[in-house]
DNA sequence: CCAGTTGTCTTGACTCGTTCAAGAAAACAG
DNA sequence: CTGTTTTCTTGAACGAGTCAAGACAACTGG
C-alpha cells in the first residue's frame, strides 16, 4: 500500500484537489481491489471517520474521470472499482459467489482490438469478461 | 419477422405456456434488436393493448432463463434484450449515443475464450463488448 | 501569511429501473 | 369440461445512484 504522499502526489499530477476523502477513497480501492461503493464507503470511515455516502459517489467519479481508479460493472452486480489502469486486462466473475479476479490479457498489449466487422464504428477499447466458476466454488 | 406459429413453438419447446404478452414480447425483441425493456413495453402494447410491466419483466425473466432471449447491459444503460442466442456474438456500443450493434466474433467459433492465466477458474464463457463511435455520431 | 475564489463535502430529498406480494385470470392435462 | 398450476394484474416497495443548496476547506495571488 502507498504512502499518504503518494497517493497525494496521484491526486496532484491529475489535477484534483487533496482531500482527506479523497485521499482515503483513493487508499480503500488500492487495499480492497474490485470492492463495491458500499465496502469502500465501510473502509472509508473506518479510515478517516464519518464521511458522507455522496462525498464517495462523488470522489470515485472525480477519480474514475480521472484516470486514477477503473469502473467496472459486471451483469447483475452493483458498481466496483480497481485502481490498476493502465495496462490492458480482463476480468474472471464467478457465476456462484460474484468474485471478481484479474487476467491479464489473452493475447499480447493491445488484444481482441479488432473486431472481424466493425460495421463502421471507431473502436477505441476492447472489454472483456470471462464468466465461469471459482476454484472454491467448484464442485 | 416470424409469423406467430412459429413463435408460439419456440415457447412450447421452451416448455414455456403460451400466452399473448409471451409471444408479443418475443416478438417485439426479434424485431427491435437491442431494445431495452421500456421500448418493448411500448412495442408489446402496440401489438396486444395493454399489458402491465410487471408481465413485461416477468416474461423477459423467463424467456431468458429458457435461452430464448439474452439480456445484455453495458456499463450506464439499462437492460436490453436481444434474440440471437447460440451464436457466439459480441457488441460494440457507441459511447457517444449509446446504440448497440453486434460483431461476429474475431477469431472463430469460440474465440478469446482462453485467458492466459485463469487463477483456477473454470471458463465457460467470454463476453467481449468493444467500445468506441458509430458512423452517425464521428466526428 | 492572509483573504478571496473555486471546488468539495454535508444534508436530505428524490428519481428510476427493477423486484416483491397477493389475488384474479388464463392455459394446459385428463 | 373441470381442476390444477402457472401467469398476469395491481399496487406498493426497494436500493443504487443522482440532484440541489448551502456550509466548508483547499489552492492562489497579493
Amino acid at each position: 500500500m502507498p504512502i499518504a504522499t503518494d497517493l497525494e502526489q496521484s491526486l496532484r499530477s491529475a489535477a484534483l484537489r487533496v482531500t482527506r476523502p479523497r485521499v482515503a477513497v483513493l487508499s480503500a480501492v488500492q487495499t480492497h481491489p474490485h470492492a463495491d461503493t458500499d465496502a469502500l464507503l465501510q473502509a472509508v470511515r473506518a479510515d478517516i471517520g464519518e464521511v458522507s455516502h455522496q462525498a464517495v459517489y462523488d470522489v470515485l467519479r472525480a477519480l474514475t474521470g480521472a484516470g486514477l481508479v477503473r469502473k467496472i460493472e459486471p451483469q447483475g452486480s452493483v458498481a466496483r472499482y480497481e485502481s490498476r489502469v493502465g495496462d490492458n486486462h480482463h476480468h474472471v466473475v464467478c457465476r456462484s459467489c460474484g468474485v471478481i479476479a484479474d487476467v491479464d490479457c489473452a493475447t499480447g498489449d493491445t488484444p481482441c482490438l479488432t473486431a472481424s466487422n466493425d460495421r463502421g464504428f471507431v473502436i477505441d477499447e476492447a472489454e472483456v469478461v470471462y464468466w465461469g466458476l471459482c476454484p472454491t466454488c467448484l464442485p
